[in-house]
RNA sequence: GGGCUCGUGGUGUAGCGGCCUAACAUGCCAGCCUGUCACGCUGGAGACCGCCGGUUCGAAUCCGGUCGAGCCCGCCA
């Protein structure tokens, strides 16, 4: 009997080890064809549907790699049948039997092993279900999100997770053939690491043989790749958890899964072509159905990707552009004071054409002025042209009948068209508005194909963003990230002081040597070549005002590995999750994760976070301040 | 920290001030059925409408709070 024996040293074969058969199955649920016909077999896995007809029952046996249809039959073997009209859904059988063609006519062809069926001799029972929560053998049926995430192991035996789980599976796998192949090694990093304050917050873990101290859950192994980088490994690369404590998104989790790699003696231009190379071989193997739009990759130039498409991760795979409308409102007063003040203060005035959206309803155009306004716009003009080629604007009777004209010629917009407006003195809230809105009205129209993956660079990024609260730079992306050669005169302040940074230094207009890969409207990676030169990544920091102290204190080793010799180097993070998600066309990464988080951050099946035992913390020396016993657990 | 949406038998929905001692589908239970594959037929059980409070003669239905889920802003690369 199974499982009576010691364990022997085994004779079976590599293969035979290395084969689904198992001593409960000889084969599994999705593999009987025709030419099986007579093959006496065991048979395991859960029961999809049963269909009882007294003298007959028939079952099917569901387990990941299919389903099979068994049938039992009362006449002859009695037995058997009055196991199996106790089987409920979800049991787990195991069947013994003789496969056989169906009977003709009754084949099933939804079924890949609709020819056959197995006529059971023996039917065991070896294990009973509770009737699920959900149907599991529905795999369109509606279900509340908070119960999928409760019973998850429930969720991913439907057939819909199960499939996505494993193409991530198939990613992963591709993302590693691909890196072995280009002579990449992959090396693991820690978890438990040394907090930066840096970027997003981080997730901390108190030290029990350092009583007081902390180390901090990685962000990104960042620092740590680019020493493997000093450290001679060339190049290296790891599927890599990461750990950012903010708010959850659609695309963002507490923890998350990065492809994280690093090249030495490469320009910007050398790894984009490895990256890009990479994608399209993964691309291929794992959604071999899905055509990329546009090959090489386009490359956009940061201040191009805003200024076309108002984002810097553009959804290329409609048009709806930005279009400026200075010219064609003309020198002087364009009669509408909105658009003159925004002209005036140096801004912009831009719009986009909807097609087919003119006959849109007042409330409709008042949501699209409430949208607009979310993200910072004072207002929406619009012009909509009729199916006669007539203009229709409240803004009509100020920039008169020639101006309206220009700018539906401008907006490139047709009969039936609608022209959305933004005028601003700030490019960027105009860039960011309209950017939302193409994207927006892209997703409501249908105009981007489903199934095409518009993978693009953008390229370029400015090395800083004013921070004016605390008063100095920060990094637009990664503090290591490297200038443009042209602009590394760019890296000094207006004082001449590095640590003494102002709005209008120089530095603001430097650009990095800074490149995102965007897919579908997703960011769905970001790298850069670094600064490998101790000199300028001090000068660089200083602008982002660190003190040499705060420097060293923050980043001592990696500022230290450079007095080593540190190779030139740029490598790029991309999101797994959110790559694997783009491929299973899902708007969230939950549904590509086994167990995720929900938006608040619990995990509704374990039921964390919990309360932590008191002699844990104690033996951490912590205590809990101000946090009422109502508050633990609530918001 | 904030905004919006949702919360009704196991599940998915309907009902949105009295006609609701809550409807429909499916699931569940029982009986019948030898060719079904979302099997079929007959019968049955099952919710007091997330929770607390208020308005009202009367609340699933209106209001406030609270809890949970989702989407979003802020935050985050």
């Amino acid at each position: 009997m199974r499982g009576m024996s010691e364990p022997t040293p085994s004779s079976t074969s590599p293969e035979a080890a290395f084969s689904l058969t198992t001593p409960y199955r000889d084969v599994t649920c999705g593999e009987l064809r025709a030419g099986d016909a007579g093959r006496e077999v065991r048979i395991a896995g859960w029961v999809h549907r049963r269909r009882d007809h007294g003298q007959l029952i028939f079952l099917d046996l569901r387990d990941r790699y299919g389903i099979t249809q068994v049938v039992v039959n009362q006449a002859e073997t009695p037995q058997a049948a009055s196991v199996a009209a106790r089987v409920r859904n979800e049991f787990v059988l195991e069947i013994r039997g003789a496969v056989a063609h169906r009977l003709a006519g009754m084949e099933n062809a939804k079924l890949a092993t609709g020819e056959i069926e197995v006529q059971a001799q023996s039917v065991e029972i070896l294990s009973e279900a509770e009737t699920p929560p959900f149907y599991i053998n529905e795999p369109d049926a509606p279900v509340d999100e908070s119960l999928r995430l409760k019973y998850r192991y429930l969720d991913i035996r439907r057939r819909p997770m199960l499939e996505r789980l494993m193409l991530r599976s198939e990613l992963v796998h591709a993302i590693r053939e691909a890196h072995y192949r280009a002579g990449f090694v992959e090396v693991e990093t820690p978890i438990l690491l040394k907090s930066t304050p840096e970027g997003a917050r981080d997730f901390i873990v108190p030290s029990r043989l350092q009583p007081g101290t902390v180390y901090a859950l990685p962000q990104s192994p960042q620092q740590l790749k680019q020493l493997l980088m000093v450290a001679g490994m060339d190049r290296y690369f790891q599927i890599a958890r990461c750990f950012r404590d903010e708010d959850l998104r659609g695309d963002r989790q507490l923890e998350f899964t990065q492809l994280d790699l690093e090249m030495s003696f490469v320009t910007e231009q050398r790894v984009m072509d490895f990256v890009e190379a990479m994608i399209v071989e993964v691309s291929r193997k794992v959604v071999p159905d899905r055509p990329i739009q546009q090959l090489p990759f386009p490359r956009i130039d940061y201040a191009e990707a805003l200024e076309r498409f108002g984002s810097d991760k553009p959804d290329l795979r409609f048009g709806m552009e930005l279009v400026d409308l200075a010219p064609a409102l003309g020198e002087g007063s364009t009669g509408f004071h909105v658009f003159d003040e925004a002209l005036a203060a140096g801004g912009r005035v831009k719009a986009i054409a909807a097609p087919g959206m003119a006959d849109a309803s007042r409330s409709q155009i008042d949501e699209l002025v409430q949208f607009a306004r979310l993200y910072g716009a004072g207002g929406l003009a619009h012009v909509s042209v009729d199916a006669d080629g007539a203009a229709h604007s409240p803004i009509a009777k100020f920039l008169g009948e020639e101006r309206i004209a220009a700018v539906i010629s401008a907006a490139a917009a047709g009969p039936g068209d609608l022209v959305l407006i933004v005028a601003n003195a700030n490019h960027e809230i105009v860039a960011d508005v309209l950017g939302r809105l193409r994207q927006e009205l892209g997703q409501r129209l249908s105009l981007a194909d489903p199934n095409v993956l518009a993978y693009c660079w953008v390229y370029h990024f400015p090395m800083y963003q004013w921070d004016s609260e605390r008063g100095r730079w920060d990094a637009t992306h990664n503090p290591f990230s490297g200038v443009l050669p042209d602009d590394e005169g760019l890296l000094v302040t207006a004082s001449g002081d590095p640590y003494r940074p102002s709005r209008g230094d120089p530095a603001g207009r430097a650009r990095a040597m800074q490149y995102d890969i965007a897919l579908n409207g997703w960011e769905l990676g970001g790298g850069s070549v670094r600064i490998h030169r101790r000199e300028l990544l001090q000068r660089s920091f200083a602008l982002q005002g660190y003190s040499l102290e705060k420097m060293h204190d923050l980043f001592g080793g990696i500022l230290e590995a450079f007095d080593y010799g540190a190779p030139p180097h740029g490598g790029i993070a991309m999101g797994i999750d959110r790559w694997a998600a783009l491929f299973s066309n899902q708007t969230n990464i939950r549904e590509v994760m086994a167990f995720p988080k929900t938006q608040s951050g619990t995990d509704l099946m374990l039921e964390a976070p919990s309360q932590p035992d008191p002699e844990q913390y104690a033996e951490l020396g912590l205590r809990f301040e101000g946090v009422s016993s109502q508050q633990i657990g609530g918001r």
